[in-house]
DNA sequence: CCACGACTACCTGTTTACCGGTAGTGGCCG
DNA sequence: CGGCCACTACCGGTAAACAGGTAGTCGTGG
């Protein structure tokens, strides 16, 4: 059985050498490549593919609102996510909005071929790495507990705003919101994410995606 | 005349995929690859390869420190910077370093088939966003001698500690000098990297591989 | 229904960052 | 030598972040 893939990654050596990866199976047929996240849909729906291998960190669109999106629409697709991170939000952030599987790059090739496999079966797969986060994860549960847990929709728009590098003031203003409620804001996130300067909240914003850094 | 390559990037499947479309040229041979920065030399010493295609960001080591050590031991091995980001400061360092091309993983492949050619030949090159980058700064030029040149020995350093997360009083114990000799030293790196704030400091520093952020 | 969590909002503080000026040292270069 | 620059150091002041408390609304779920 042909399958048909959709390639999503903003580098677009990546996506060329990837795709020769790919196509040394012969039952692979890459039928679109593209380096913009608003330009995923558009090709979806175009080439109608089996499977979309998508990257985190991509111009236009969030990884995550990219899965979440073809999984409400183009329910027939499957999304695997291909991320250079191997953050346990992130993870999560993805399997929830829809992925099917879970490869780093850090990870061999041949990942990816299980995953794909895995998929074409209907079953989800994560690589070594992303289990190994997600088994912290589980084993930091009760930590979780005593930290809170994860970050809501609010927090996240925040934490966003913040490592864009806008002030609580600017932050306040632009969400219409007071000063002092983007500061509790703040102070939950940090109590969440452990961290304890903006410092920590950029550089946690850049490592998950949330922010680009281009 | 077969030439021979070294790979040297953290992530695996790009190193694999990279393999592919270099080696669909029969006068190309990747003799090693790594993920490793610290492997590297190890690697370029035993293998003698032609050419070391070298991402930035690797573990281990800095691809600076990386290129500048393998220039400086190994001159005739020459060395093609393959990095993700396209900043202005961070090319002319690769550059400096030694470095004879500078290509973005956003290029084309066939970039870097123009980049080893052209090494090949002893000719430098520069993918179209690179050049574009530093055509940027030569016409910044004028504002860089208004807002200062370069940073530093010692700003850099404190670039780094500020992206780590340290207040300027740690950094200031850290490198026993005083508070205010750190904070002067922060307002003269902001003026210089015409940023208002620790994020943008932070994000600079990851941008540009000075903190590893993972 | 009531508890819980997320979000909203305000209050008072303390600490840190940020901005400006001044000034002494040592090294490098015209 | 004298100017330039990086680095060192201190001062004062404003703005922002950081830390703690209290409290109201709204929707979910036991």
């Amino acid at each position: 059985m042909n399958l048909r893939i959709l390639l999503a990654d903003d580098h677009q050596m990546f996506r060329e050498a990837l795709r020769l990866l790919l196509e040394r199976n012969p039952d692979f047929e890459v039928v679109a490549e593209t380096g913009d996240g608003l330009e995923v849909f558009t090709l979806a729906r175009e080439t109608a593919p089996n499977i979309v291998c998508l990257d985190i960190d991509m111009p236009g669109l969030n990884g995550v609102e990219i899965t979440r999106q073809i999984t409400a629409t183009l329910p027939l697709i499957k999304v695997i996510a291909l991320s250079t991170f191997s953050d346990r939000g992130y993870i999560m952030g993805m399997l929830n909005a829809g992925a099917a599987a879970y490869v780093t790059k850090a990870a061999a090739g041949v990942e990816l071929l299980r995953a794909i496999d895995a998929v074409r079966r209907n079953r989800s797969y994560l690589c070594p790495d992303a289990t190994d986060a997600v088994k912290e994860a589980v084993s930091d549960s009760y930590q979780r507990q005593a930290s809170g847990t994860k970050l809501g929709e609010r927090e996240v728009q925040v934490l966003k705003l913040v490592a864009t590098g806008f002030t609580s003031a600017q932050i306040a203003e632009q969400l219409d919101i007071a000063l002092s409620t983007v500061e509790v804001h703040r102070r939950n996130i940090m109590r969440k994410l452990n961290v304890d300067s903006v410092v920590g909240l950029t550089r946690y914003a850049i490592r998950n995606g949330l922010v680009s850094n281009t």
